[in-house]
DNA sequence: CGTTGATGTCCAC
DNA sequence: TGGACCTCAACGC
């Protein structure tokens, strides 16, 4: 579920509901138990992310570092505010709402929000696993499944995030930011598909982004780094930048510009019709019809159009 | 109802 | 390189 489009709307929605007002913080789960006690009672002063990373900074400079892993995901219960221009800006009328929102899959599901009877009261009972829970008097965001939460330093936080490539959503300077991206992949004999999944090269892109870049740029992911021409680069990292943006605003990985409006309505609904090659193995390439390739790189599933991308 | 696999990363061998 | 982590939807029977 979570690419790093998953990873800034969660900074988003914590940013807007729970930043402010002192917080209640526990572990309902009791694995970070000693964590939660170290937060409970204080303000959320700001958040961020980079790459897949969250970073949620505390009063006393605490930070909360979590990293959702493969099946991680945050439920937010109670005043949830929409967060992104069209179907609801921060700060625009749209009213917050109550519902459940980021439970499982590239999609964000809205629970009813009788569903189970979660909201029959306020705040609600934990389910299942919580490893953490933050609070405030009008919202709630649980923690499930998480490959890392931990409580930092702010020296520690700088030394994960110098271990990270740049994130086009969490750079000012995206023209040098990309000849970093550039420096990183042309120097290097490993193939530029392992190269745009290793987050230290760039940050944030996942198995879906990278299939789908790979796509759109017609390159074949078996290229070594070395191989690829640095403005081909240069125009991926521009690509990241736009679909990561398009990301964030959908809460979903759209990535076809073929479509027209009522096209994305109906991509955006339904996952089968999102992808050009990603989870397409055997279908058709909606190109040139050759059926899509999966193999295994690095140990995970890499899709591409063997004509297209050569 | 049991099995499988997934948008990720770390660690032991 | 393979397993562990830890969760749940999708699928097969």
């Amino acid at each position: 579920m979570p690419e790093g489009h998953t990873v800034h709307r969660i900074a988003l929605q914590v940013g807007a509901d729970l930043v402010g007002p002192p917080l209640a913080v526990s572990s309902p789960q009791g694995r970070f138990a000693a964590g939660a006690a170290r937060l409970d009672g204080q303000r959320m002063l700001e958040v961020h992310a980079v790459g897949k990373q969250l970073f949620c900074t505390f009063e006393s400079g605490d930070v909360l570092r979590v990293h959702l892993g493969l099946y991680g995901a945050w439920d937010f219960y109670g005043r949830i505010t929409p967060i992104v221009d069209g179907q609801a800006a921060v700060g625009s009328m749209g009213a917050p709402r109550l519902r459940r929102v980021l439970r499982m899959g590239e999609d964000e599901r809205e629970a009813p929000a009788d569903e189970g009877g979660l909201l029959a009261h306020f705040p609600p009972d934990p389910v299942g696993q919580v490893r953490v829970r933050l609070a405030s008097a009008e919202s709630v965001a649980d923690l499930r499944g998480p490959s890392a939460c931990e409580v930092l330093d702010p020296q520690e936080v700088q030394a994960v995030v110098d271990r990270l490539g740049p994130d086009p959503a969490s750079t000012e300077d995206l023209e040098a930011a990309g000849a970093v991206v550039v420096d990183r992949i042309t120097t290097r004999g490993v193939a530029v598909g392992q190269l745009l999944m290793d987050q230290s090269v760039v940050a944030g892109i996942g198995n879906i982004y990278r299939a789908e870049l790979l796509f759109r740029a017609r390159l074949d992911p078996r290229t070594p780094g070395r191989a690829v021409p640095g403005d081909v680069v240069r125009a991926l990292w521009r690509d990241w930048a736009t679909l990561l943006a398009d990301g964030i605003r959908d809460g979903a990985i759209l990535t076809r510009e073929d479509l027209d409006a009522e096209g994305r309505a109906a991509a955006l609904a339904d996952t089968a019709l999102r992808h050009w090659v990603y989870g397409r193995a055997g279908l058709p390439c909606r190109v040139c019809g050759t059926p899509v390739v999966v193999e295994d790189m690095a140990a995970r599933k890499l899709y591409f159009c063997p004509h297209c991308q050569r």
